[in-house]
DNA sequence: TTCGTTGTTTATAATTATTCTAAAGAAGAT
DNA sequence: ATCTTCTTTAGAATAATTATAAACAACGAA
């Protein structure tokens, strides 16, 4: 996903409507070759400096948790004070640093199948992930 | 561990005074006979209600703050507005229903041993998590 | 293209979990 | 008892997130 012609589509077929704004932002989280893990502040701080114009903190959250509704972003469960998500929102695990505040992706065949089970009457099971504190 | 001097020979050991109020919060948190999973107001709640004596809230967050860092209670990563806390702190895993917002234990039987295949150099694993959301 | 509708952005205020502060109090040592 | 050190506490400060409501932009129909 490359062009701003493709954000449009896609924010498109999401009944969003394709706002500078949010083109911006898809520029910063989707035109990549790798998958980026972020913070609210950290896509805030990047929009005005990868694409020059500044978009409200508020849109930002708005565009953000719109994006996750939509199946576009993952929020990955750690304890911080911000919330992190990811834009790669295929089934995988993370290493979290820490001490770098970093996530790094890893690969369900880093991990291997996991099998649960456990089941809980009347619930389905929504996610399975696995989280890997690391420390120097 | 359930009596009164349990706690305070526990407190003592990790060079905790034992006060009036960490001996209450002794007695919600580990005068039990299932692993209790709770935010910090949950605790809160419960002190004045089992104990009839009311304990700051700076205290309950000062208190539990000590207890994870001695090992006596463990953190649980899920994207909440409130930190959850379990004293269950052997290694093992958990269920979150997210509609009831309730932590659920998953034994390590539940899940299979989990083998991390990748490893970042310079850095070790300190915990292994796994979260399970369920959903209706 | 214009117009009315609906969705979006924004600055700003509100909310809320958590941490900080500093003074009063309690525990421990001598 | 006295001194020191740790603890508790109310209240203030911090900071992430959400809510508000007015200005604005996209859309679709005329
Ligand atoms: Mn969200
Ligand atoms: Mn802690
Ligand atoms: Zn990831
Ligand atoms: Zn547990």
């Amino acid at each position: 996903m490359t062009s701003k012609q493709e954000f449009i589509e896609k924010l498109r077929n999401s009944r969003l409507r394709p706002t500078k704004q949010r083109i911006n932002i898809c520029e910063v989280l989707f035109n990549r070759y790798k998958t980026f893990h972020f913070t609210i502040n950290d896509l805030f701080n990047l929009i005005k400096d990868k694409t020059g114009e500044k978009v409200s903190l508020a849109t930002v959250y708005n565009t953000v948790h719109a994006f996750h509704k939509k199946g576009y972003l993952k929020e990955i469960p750690i304890n911080s004070n911000q919330t992190y998500f990811d834009t790669n929102v295929t089934d995988h695990h993370h290493f979290f640093d820490v001490k770098e505040e970093k996530l790094i992706d890893l690969k369900n065949e880093d991990v291997g199948p996991i099998e649960i089970q456990k089941s809980i009457p009347g619930k389905k099971i929504k996610s399975v992930e696995v989280l890997v504190k690391l420390e120097d």
